[in-house]
RNA sequence: CGGGGUGUGGCGCAGUUGGUAGCGCGCUACGUUCGGGACGUAGAGGCCGCGAGUUCGAGUCUCGCCACUCCGACCA
């Protein structure tokens, strides 16, 4: 039944779209480029949201906030910053409007002009860097670690839903150390964070490791970063960390006096993930059905549904569904009953398989008659009759075998559609195939370039946990240390 | 920003050589149904994306614009 949804799918991109749309996670809005998302959809982040923030504060960090409008001037303090972000800024210049002097509309007063422009945040680093040098004095004031949940703006030319949207939600952390070792440690904590997180979580396994310079976070000395495969063979950067150096200690003056009294400069990290995350969510586990939703994201883990004729039968079934239903909520399951009656039950099964419900239990006069409820698992789509004694305890454990196995699922498919190739011409072939490609690769920005250029594959990053296998590079032939991962990416 | 597609009740679509708008789903009411997307009867619901133009007359033809979507370039 569940079949793989490249196998049955032209378009991928259409698909996914399609499935976005019908499940009711989001739609795209008047405003070019930006997203609606649906209740439906908002719920998942809520609980991707949940998630994340206790694992910040399991690891020592705080909330705080900070502004959406950042002093251009703020921008252009740090060099490779700036030219990273420029092209994307959108950018506030009046702060006034007035009735249009030919009667229609509004237009722009040009009188509210402002001295310098303000432009919306497409990163905080500046903005939070300019901050910080008033918090922090001494060695005493370190480490800060503060994370943010807010929006972000890009404006990117071309947009999808989830995956690349104007404006995004996401959460940023931005850290401040002592030592450059320090540092380094959390940006390497952080992205072991978001990698435990994709795994247990998200049903998603990632690779972790570290991007090449040219795709770089601008202004970073090092970024840090986890991969995942999508259904369609093509890669998706879920997370990033950055070990930031003195970059904008620097450029926003942020020092610090030691322990031995000298002024020194402050060590930074940044760290984030977006509602990107909502889009891997979708494109790695979803089938022809619909959503394939992890039990520890659905917002809606089990659902009850009652198949009955007249008020006589679904008075009993209700009493029973009820029963079953406070059972479950009594060991933490999120589960509804819904007995609307202005739709039969083999819509509402249509329905929450669109929907992701990871479980489904239907009650039926027969079920009533011989003490047995039918359980359907969303990640198969198996449908098994059981006793109605226990049956919470089974379904609590059924979730956690569908979260294992979607998991599992996810990871057979990435080992399935890795290769190791030597030579370029492999490469080449390999690439149209989709997938992870493992090769080796001389360590040159031109010749990523040129990798890039002839195949639209770019390396997605040197993995951490690859082994130490010398090579000659593909293209070049000259000596490599390991291979690194290649891949087409989002 | 280039190239394609689409835009008509809430949703999905049809609409012929230009003649004043229709189908399916959904919605409302009543009835019959109910173990995988039920059926009957009766209703309600339209600035035909926006703006000009041609014409006695435009959903239909012409021009311009806009939005969404797919494919590129840019990027998370």
């Amino acid at each position: 039944m569940a079949k793989e949804v490249t196998n049955r799918v032209d378009n991928y991109a259409q698909w996914y779209n399609d499935l976005v749309v019908k499940a009711g996670l989001a739609e795209s809005s008047a405003v070019r480029g930006c997203m609606v998302i649906k209740p439906y959809g908002y719920a998942i982040w809520e609980k991707i949201q949940a998630a994340l923030d206790k694992m910040f504060k399991d690891t020592g960090h705080v909330n705080a906030y900070f502004p959406l409008f950042i002093p251009k001037s703020f921008l252009s303090r740090e060099a490779e910053h700036v030219e990273g972000f420029a092209k994307e800024c959108a950018v506030v210049t009046h702060h006034r409007l007035m009735n249009s002097p030919d009667g229609k509309g509004l237009v722009v007063d040009p009188e509210a002009k402002l001295e310098e422009e303000l432009v919306v945040r497409p990163t905080s680093e500046t903005i939070i860097w300019n901050t910080y040098k008033g918090w922090i004095q001494s060695y005493r004031d370190l480490p800060v670690l503060v994370n943010q949940w807010a929006n972000v703006v890009r404006w990117e030319m071309r947009t999808r839903l989830f995956l690349r949207t104007a404006e995004f939600l996401w959460q940023e952390g931005h850290t401040a150390h002592a030592t450059r070792e320090e540092a380094v440690a959390e940006a390497e904590k952080m992205v072991n964070v978001y990698a435990d997180f994709a795994e247990t979580f998200l049903a998603l396994p990632v690779l972790v490791g570290k991007k090449t310079a040219s795709e770089r976070f601008a202004g970073a000395e090092d970024t840090y970063c986890i991969e995942a495969l999508m259904q369609d063979g093509k890669a998706l950067q879920a997370g990033t960390s950055h070990f930031l150096g003195q970059n904008f200690a620097k450029a926003f003056d942020v020092q610090y006096v030691s322990r031995e009294g000298k002024q020194e400069y402050v060590w930074a990290t940044s760290w984030g993930v977006s509602t990107r995350l909502m889009g891997a969510l979708i494109m790695a586990h979803s089938d022809n059905c619909g959503l394939v939703l992890p039990p520890k994201l659905a917002p809606l883990q089990a659902v009850i549904v009652p198949i009955y004729k007249g008020d006589h039968e679904l008075e009993a079934i209700s009493a029973k569904a009820n029963e079953m239903k406070r059972q479950l909520e009594a060991l933490g399951v999120t589960v509804k009953y819904d007995d609307r009656d202005n739709v039969r039950s083999g819509f509402k099964f249509a329905e929450y398989e669109l929907k992701g419900v990871p479980v489904r239990l239907a009650i039926g006069p027969r079920d009533m008659q011989n003490g047995t409820v039918e359980v359907a698992r969303r990640d198969t789509l198996q449908k098994q009759l059981l006793p109605q004694e226990n049956i919470a305890a089974h379904v609590t454990a059924l979730l956690d075998e569908i979260q294992a196995n979607i998991y599992a699922k996810a990871k057979a498919f990435r080992a399935e559609n890795t290769a190791e190739v030597s030579s370029y011409d492999d490469f080449k072939a390999q690439i149209e195939k989709g997938g992870f490609i493992l090769a080796h690769w001389d360590g040159t920005p031109e010749t990523e370039a040129k990798i890039k250029d002839e195949t639209k594959a770019t390396i997605r990053c040197i993995p951490r946990d690859g082994k130490r296998e010398p090579g000659c590079c593909m293209v070049t032939g000259k000596p490599s240390a390991q291979r690194v991962v290649f891949a087409r990416a989002y």
